[in-house]
DNA sequence: TTAAACAATGGAGTATACTCCACTGTCAAG
DNA sequence: CTTGACAGTGGAGTATACTCCATTGTTTAA
């Protein structure tokens, strides 16, 4: 099939195939083409891209996504390289989690504070952008 | 004072602090120059950049502290001005936090499928990257 | 036939926040 | 005097994931 279909089939729109190409992680052959020199991508590859999807879906970044295709293309996604994978990745989610959570009780604290450290319909600069 | 003290007073580097007067977070005149063309930092930019760091530290962008900064030349920066905008922020990171939530549940939930979904020891790739 | 859509390629831009590089000039210490 | 650190400027790169632009060629439908 066509880029067009493609794109239609994977809900990526064709520069990101185009892109995801040149990042290698789709090929198409040099013998892949019609005689017009378009490329025929294979239903293999709309799996590929539609896996893609699936692992970008977890929250993996495109390198790690690359990481995954090799475990695949090698027989070697196993359940325990996956859940690893996805474990390493939860954790990295917990730790962003708490980064955000300190941050928004930062905020919350701060705007609670600034409730009582000017006066209502002061014109004053609000001390909590003051230099600590 | 010359950017190298700036730097050390500041925590921000020699570039960041040129990357900022470039972005437009601070400003040195034609004439805040020595004879060499060296540019004099006054202890008001030092002040600035006081600012800009305690702001960056509650989470906002460049743009926005760029925002804030604006609010304080014109006397504006108030609590309400100020808690208005660190409310939204709260609210965008409640709603990044409950993002995140979601994804560490479903990479939760699929680990818990793959410690079913395949055999222990099988070499078969696993099942939760196929396509859905 | 014509115009629009589609395909290809190469290149650059977007957003964000820096960071590095190359080069020239100045200053300070050995 | 020499060398290294510091200052200036302009430009480009890094990371991430696209997205847009310009141009040329092909196909399709009116």
């Amino acid at each position: 099939m066509l880029i067009g279909e493609l794109s239609e089939k994977t809900g990526f729109t064709r520069d990101t195939i185009r892109f995801y190409e040149k990042q290698g992680l789709i090929s198409v052959g040099r013998k892949e083409r019609r005689e017009n020199n378009y490329k025929e991508y294979s239903s293999d590859t709309l799996k590929r891209l539609l896996t893609i999807k699936v692992i970008k879906s977890f929250g993996f970044t495109l390198n790690e996504t690359a990481e995954f295709l090799e475990l695949i293309e090698n027989n070697r996604a196993s359940c325990d390289n996956v859940a690893n994978k996805a474990e390493e990745k939860v954790k990295l989610i917990e730790a962003k989690i708490k980064e955000l959570q300190s941050l928004k009780e930062l905020l919350v604290d701060s705007v609670s504070q600034c409730q009582t450290c000017c006066s209502p319909g002061s014109s004053e600069n609000c001390a909590l952008l003051e230099v600590r």
